[in-house]
DNA sequence: TACTACTACTACAACGTTATCGTGTTGAAA
DNA sequence: TTTCAACACGATAACGTTGTAGTAGTAGTA
């Protein structure tokens, strides 16, 4: 097994000193053009790649982006990562993607351990374990070393950097909204407890859109899903004897298990009640009926979030202060889950 | 903007030698037990953290493990990154992914530039148009160069390396025969073009179970799938006027297709037909009915993998040409997709 | 002949570590 | 008083790069 190729085995090779091969590599005029070319040519044959650790070291930077996802299975969060991709490889950067699998702990140490030069700046949507329990050191301390932190979906207020969310209040709003336009009179929400921060903030817009067409709010008519592990059962007891015709579920999951809860009860989607989900995934297109959801555009969020980062590690000045936070407009896809 | 800590910033702070820093933070006896505490204060005080690029750089290796996958949208290979991940972390290796979105020519790139030291072995499954391609290069040129690489779910035969699969053909004729058990007289496949060797391992399957159970092979009762872009339309005709009563398709999503193409035309799962997927993904899950599938078991399998390429890692003596291929057993899961 | 200017290279330092070897100061044995 | 460990620390090299500074050798000019 050889080693990999390096400066001082062509120099040595070629009888010339270390300096020699690293110029006429990199096409510098003060190499001759016969040594450069027998130089490129040894490079060539041999396929000489630069040593990506020894240049990280020494440019201090590592053209890399390092983004920290809570959970993988998200089918919202893979076209945020070919957003970010799509933009970090155009100027040049690479990403690597670590799973906190929403565990604190996994969070922190990943964290710590891409921040110790592997990585230029963190692009990063935090785990729920860490919304619930509000301890933020691992996120003050990367932002205190310097190092750029751009926060998407699921951020945290209290710290202060660049942002790209999509306003789930409004999105949620336009939802209910379009419920209320089909005709819907008792419109019930599927939501999250209230320290997930997406669910907060789609139960908002639910009741603002109540309000707004003055319908009076219905307290069991919202359902906060505590568990995920058994949503579905939470979900199926809570429809058990609901008299609805219209429901707003804050993710594509609880949609499904909605959708389900129905059917066991004979009833029929769209006809009886129609069914709103949020994000736009896998499971709702193929789902039967596919289910008309709020669009999330995580393509989009995920392209501003490496603008904004990509932004900040080039500008040379260090011009504090100036974070931006960016709202991406939600979508409504109508399916056949609601009536047309 | 304060930069990351160094052992020289702190050596000179408490002006001593960066020797000494370093032999007292690694608990040396060679440093006296009041420097040694001193210095071990100051650097908590401080949170000093080794810079990794260094260590890598010195090293000559990065405890890190490249993982490369064409799509990370598939929950299977979640399951996987998952599987890998907890024995990784276990054995003090650190995971990055890497996503080759199905391109070639990403995967040679993403390759490249993880190769360059970032890592110390590949764990990869490729591309798409990489089996296409027959174009193995990139991979030949890692194991030339001493990195290990294992191969799992997607791997190419004629490369010599250790790989992770599981048993297509027998998974596949499992799924089959149990159609027949169930009474089916006239099954289908819905799969995809040859050049995938999944594809066409499971369509081996199909036709090796056929045979044993002494059913005539009926090549229209083959679809194989071209363009992934228009699998739905396509299996919308290939089943428009089929009369069958039994369907295995090679993945999730053309089951799910084909369960809309009967529906659509008043067919009942499973009463007049029974269906079974490949890939124990949300979607079989979630789908109504619920789908019948072979599993993966995409978690041992990414464990494995991470077995194997620890193994080779850490071996000092190179074992050459001990390359293992380990094969997972497939499960079938049972939903309602077919008669119980 | 002496100086300058240019060409084509080499040497060195630095990025942040750690392992190896070197060294000055003590204290005690001879 | 001399010698020699033991102790506690420092200097150096190395990992693979690149940029800056330095330097032979040649050619041209006065």
């Amino acid at each position: 097994m050889r080693r990999k190729l390096t400066l001082k085995q062509i120099a040595r090779e070629l009888d010339v000193s270390i300096s020699t091969v690293s110029k006429a590599l990199r096409d510098s005029i003060e190499i001759s053009e016969d040594t450069r070319q027998k130089i490129k040519a040894f490079a060539k044959l041999y396929n000489y790649k630069p040593n990506n650790i020894a240049l990280s070291l020494k440019n201090r930077k590592s053209k890399t982006i390092g983004v920290i996802i809570p959970e993988i299975v998200h089918h919202f969060f893979t076209t945020v990562i070919s957003g970010i991709e799509q933009v970090a490889n155009e100027q040049g950067y690479h990403v690597i993607i670590c799973m906190s699998n929403n565990s604190f702990d996994k969070e922190v140490i990943n964290m710590e351990l891409l921040a110790n030069g592997s990585i230029d700046g963190f692009i990063i949507s935090v785990a729920k374990e860490t919304q619930q329990k509000k301890d933020y050191h691992h996120l003050t301390e990367v932002i205190n070393q310097g190092m750029p932190l751009v926060m998407f979906d699921r951020v945290i207020e209290e710290i202060n950097c660049d942002k790209v969310i999509i306003d789930d209040v409004l999105g949620a709003k336009k939802a209910v909204q379009r419920l209320i336009d089909l005709g819907c009179k008792k419109i019930a929400i599927i939501s999250t407890v209230d320290y997930i921060s997406v669910g907060k903030l789609r139960t908002q817009g639910y009741i603002q859109a109540l309000e707004e067409n003055g319908i009076a709010l219905d307290q069991n008519l919202i359902l906060r899903v505590e568990d995920f592990e058994k949503s579905e059962e939470e979900i199926r007891s809570f429809l058990a004897e609901k008299e609805i015709d219209g429901l707003f579920a804050v993710n594509e999951h609880f949609a499904i298990y909605a959708i389900k809860a129905f059917a066991e009860r004979g009833l029929k989607i769209p006809e009886d009640v129609s069914v709103i989900g949020f994000t736009n995934g896998e499971i709702s297109k193929l789902s039967n009926p596919s289910l008309t959801t709020v669009s999330q555009h995580g393509a989009e969020m995920g392209a501003r979030a490496a603008s904004l980062l990509i932004k900040k590690l080039e500008s040379t000045q260090e011009q504090e202060e100036a974070f931006q936070t960016i709202i991406i407009e939600t979508g409504l896809i109508e399916r056949n889950s609601t009536k047309n």
